[in-house]
DNA sequence: GTAGGGTTAG
């Protein structure tokens, strides 16, 4: 420790030759300070005035300069001023390299090696920037090339190895670099153990971060590779691992101690670990942590509210908003967002009408909110206010009105948006998912299959579904089933959804025994569970066909309660066959299911009269005014307002 | 002024 009153004299000592400022030379110094400053804290075009202006230079200013355009990407500007530069020297060539080295590309590689060659001295900084550069251009070879001819090596060599190699899925030889570096420092064990996790070892990366923790030293900058890890036991649902190393990390905080750098929790450990309770859906564990906290962040508060939101019980998350001291953009997104999702539209909208600075994701979040709720009016009402007020869209608000006009079936409404689509954004795989399926949904199948034939293979499942949904419900089961058999050949794991359209598809097509194959397929072969809606699909196959036994047979063999779907498949089945007896139990299933809907009374008395049953179609009747059931209005989909 | 590693939300 150096004794106070040094301090002192020698502060002393700069400020007095500073205050005489007559060295040119200091001028220099203190101006590439400056400028340096300016480029790290990204005032960038400052910076360039300040070059500009310069009247003196020496290399450190040009490098400088270089720098600032390497970190911006702007490598011909970078190259520019390299050409223009009077002297050169090795850091000047390092930075070219390495702007050349980080853009992926083997041109811009190519080019650093150039410089590599040309240049008249290198160090070890040269080597290992051109070592990390073929590392992440995925040229391990060359990379070990040069690793094994270079003259010098250093930690950073190996690191950069190390890295590189995982990278490249090469964990083996990763292991084994790191085992025969001659020493580490915490970014060697940090890189290692962070490798690890990538590649999907995460039992390995605890063992390896243990072993070399307890035998270099605990140093702070590992508390990175543990987060890293309790985050990465989170994804995978395994909470109580991530609690037993979560456990085993040292924690100052509670006495709130004044901190060293030393090894600890930091408030990243702490939020991660509340992230995985958060995850696995257990709130009060998350809790308890969270109330144990000390310096809580605002990722700390958002990510509590965002549990109570997931978990739908707004009460909670509502308190911990009051209660955080400064709420963000992300606080008041997840008080709308949850809103929205317990169908509270209205206290949505008052939070999104109180937000202090409305952005993008608000303005998409409330959007979104009306369409799950089928506000459909709600949701395009404030997406032309959102024009008007000249926000802008992005892809996200585009696909949530895409899902409203195939929610309203409005094929006009939906190739506007299609339009904007083109328009503004550049599309991606869901936004041309949203219109494959508005297109499907809505019955254009020439303009969703052109879409979908587009998509560069292998094509998402959801893309699947949405054009085997399409033609299966427009009539073209066959050319469905086409479209799911090259589903198979292509190797894409089908999901329920896909199921309920194939099998919707058989039913239309009328392939009874396509059908009973298909839902077979789904479990033996894809270990799909049959939901309700399978179930019913092919009860309505079977018992159209005329198979009304078989179709019973079926329903007392669900794991459910059958439906008013299933009974209504059979009702009309029995209809279709005139089974007036199964008819009567299929309607009073229905009676008992929708207290209030006429038509299973209807179906009954015409079948009766038309078997010239006319006692028991006179009792339907009584029945039906006994329990008050009147005719109902045509349903209309379009809004009273509007009538 | 240059090279390697590491964190948490949506």
């Amino acid at each position: 420790m150096v004794p106070r009153r040094y301090l002192l004299n020698s502060s002393r000592f700069w400020s007095t030759l500073k205050a005489a400022d007559s060295s040119k030379a200091d001028d220099l110094y203190t101006m590439n300070k400056q400028l340096s400053h300016l480029i790290r804290s990204g005032k960038f075009h400052e910076a360039k005035t300040m070059f500009d202006e310069m009247g003196k230079r020496n290399t450190v200013t040009w490098n400088s300069m270089i720098s600032g355009y390497v970190k911006r990407r702007e490598i011909t500007q970078a190259r520019k001023l390299f050409d223009e530069m009077p002297d050169r020297d090795t850091v000047s060539w390092n930075l070219m390299i390495s702007g050349y080295a980080s853009y992926l590309g083997c041109r811009f590689l190519e080019e650093g090696k150039n410089l590599f060659e040309q240049m008249p001295m290198r160090d070890v900084v040269s080597w290992n920037t051109m070592i990390s550069g073929y590392a992440k251009n995925g040229r391990m070879d060359e990379a070990k090339g040069l690793f094994e001819s270079m003259p010098e090596k250093n930690v950073v060599s190996w690191n950069a190895m190390i890295t590189g190699f995982f990278d490249n899925g090469d964990t083996s030889s990763a292991t084994e670099y790191f085992k025969r570096m001659p020493e580490r420092d915490s970014a060697s064990v940090n890189a290692f153990v962070s490798g690890l996790v990538r590649n999907g070892e995460l039992d390995e990366a605890v063992r390896a971060l243990i072993e070399y923790g307890s035998r270099d030293g605990w140093s702070e900058d590992l508390i990175a590779s543990c987060n890293t890890l309790i985050a990465a036991y989170g994804q995978k649902g395994r909470v109580d691992d991530a609690r037993k190393l979560f456990d085993q990390i040292p924690s100052n905080s509670v006495q709130r101690k004044t901190r060293g750098r030393v090894f600890e929790r930091n408030v990243v450990t702490w939020n991660s670990m509340i992230m995985c309770y958060v995850k696995a859906g257990d709130i009060f564990s998350a809790r308890e942590l969270f109330d144990q906290m000390v310096d809580k962040d605002t990722i700390s508060w958002n990510t509590m509210i965002n549990g109570y939101v997931q978990i739908l019980d707004m009460e909670e998350a509502l308190n911990l908003f009051n209660a955080m001291p400064k709420p963000d953009n992300m606080s008041w997104n997840s008080m709308i967002s949850g809103y929205a999702q317990v169908g509270n539209l209205e206290r949505a909208r008052e939070y999104f009408e109180m937000m202090p600075q409305k952005y993008l994701v608000s303005w998409n979040t409330m959007i979104a909110g009306y369409d799950k709720n089928k506000d459909y009016k709600g949701a395009i009402k404030l997406f032309i206010r959102m024009q008007a007020e000249g926000e802008k869209h992005d892809r996200h608000t585009l696909s949530s009105i895409l899902s409203v006009s195939t929610g309203l079936l409005n094929l006009q409404l939906g190739m506007q948006i299609h339009q904007l689509v083109s328009k503004s954004v550049i599309p991606d795989v869901p936004i041309k998912n949203s219109l494959i399926t508005m297109y499907s949904k809505c019955g254009a199948l020439m303009e969703s299959r052109i879409i979908f034939d587009e998509l560069k293979s292998p094509k998402e499942v959801i893309s699947w579904n949405a054009i085997i949904g399409g033609y299966a419900s427009h009539g073209y089961a066959l050319e469905a089933l086409e479209f799911f058999e090259s589903m198979k050949k292509k190797n894409v794991q089908p999901t329920y959804i896909t199921f309920i359209s194939v099998l919707s598809a058989c039913t239309h097509a009328g392939l009874v025994d396509e059908g009973w194959a298909y839902f077979k397929s789904m479990v033996s072969e894809y270990g799909i569970e049959p939901r309700i809606e399978h179930y019913a699909s092919l009860v309505d196959n079977v018992a159209r066909h005329g198979q009304l036994e078989e179709a019973m047979d079926l329903i007392k063999s669900m794991p459910f309660e059958p439906d008013k779907e299933i009974w209504g498949a059979v009702l009309s089945a029995c209809r279709l066959h005139n089974n007036v007896e199964l008819a009567r139990v299929a309607a009073e299933a229905l009676m008992r299911l929708e207290p209030e809907s006429s038509a299973a009374y209807i179906l009954l008395y015409n079948m009766y009269a038309e078997a010239g049953q006319w006692d028991a179609a006179a009792e339907v009747r009584e029945m039906m005014e006994r329990n008050n059931i009147r005719k109902q209005k045509a349903f209309s989909l379009i809004d009273s307002s509007h009538s």
